[in-house]
DNA sequence: CTTTCCCATTGACAACCGTCGATGCATTTT
DNA sequence: AAAATGCATCGACGGTTGTCAATGGGAAAG
C-alpha cells in the first residue's frame, strides 16, 4: 500500500491528552478534531466495525454491504487509513483491510478522566 | 435552559454499542456519528476542555480565551449540549455549562473492545 | 423607565464533505 | 497479446458546516 498511515496522534500514543482534564493547547485539539472527523461518519463507523468484527476485509467485500459505489469506499477506507484506524495490504489485484485496535485505545484513553 | 439536551445515545446508554466488536447496524452508526460529528471539531474540543476542567463555566468566559466571536460560542455549546456532552444552566443574566462525563464514559465504552 | 449587558437567532458567505460517473493504472486471467 | 477485474484518482454536484455582523429578547443596573 502506498498509504502513509499519518502520525497525526503521536504526542498521546504515548501518553495521553485528556479531553477532560486540562485545558486542550490548539494543535492538541487539532489532532484529536482530525481522528473523531474520521468517526464522524455513519458509513465509515460501519466500515470501520466491519473491519475490526472480522480481522480482515477486502474492499470488494464492503461495496454490497454498506451500499455505496466503489469510489466513496475507496474515499472512505482512505480516510480511516489516514487516521490510523486501518491499515490496507495489496495482495494481488485485491486491497486487505485491518483494524488498528491500538489507535482506538489511544482515543479511549483521551476522553478517559 | 431552554436546551433540550437529546437523546442521542439512549440505546448505548444502558448497553454498550460497541465499534470494535460486531458490525454496527445503520441506526446506531448514526447515533455514534452524531455525537462524534460533535467532537471533529478543534474549538468545541477545547471549549469541552475547558468546562471540564473547571466544573462550571460561564459562556461570557470562553469568548477571550477561544478568540472566537460570540455567536461562535453560542453556536459551539449548543452543539456540545444537543449531543449531551454538557448541559446549561441559565442564572441571571449568564449561562453556566457543566460537562457531562457520562456522556464521554458512553463514547469511551463504545470504543471498547 | 431607560440603559446596559449577556446570550440566542438570523442571514450570508466561504470552505469543506459525501457521493458517484468517468477515467486510468496494475494485475490476473484467457 | 488481449480481455477482464479491482482499486485509486479526478471532476462535478448538492448538502453541510464554521464563521461573523446584525438583530432581538430578557434580565439586571442606573
Amino acid at each position: 500500500m502506498a498509504r502513509k498511515s499519518v502520525a497525526v496522534l503521536d504526542a498521546e500514543d504515548q501518553c495521553c491528552a485528556s479531553v477532560l482534564a486540562a485545558p486542550l493547547a490548539e494543535d492538541e485539539a487539532d489532532q484529536l478534531a482530525r481522528v473523531f472527523a474520521a468517526l464522524a461518519d455513519p458509513v465509515r463507523l460501519r466500515l470501520l466495525s466491519m473491519v475490526a468484527a472480522a480481522d480482515e476485509v477486502c474492499s470488494c467485500d464492503l461495496q454490497v454491504p454498506l451500499g455505496k459505489a466503489q469510489p466513496t469506499i475507496s474515499h472512505h477506507t482512505k480516510a480511516l487509513a489516514d487516521a490510523g484506524l486501518i491499515v490496507g495490504e495489496k495482495r494481488g489485484r485485491w486491497v486487505y483491510w485491518r483494524a488498528v485496535p491500538e489507535r482506538l485505545a489511544t482515543l479511549r484513553r483521551a476522553l478517559a478522566p
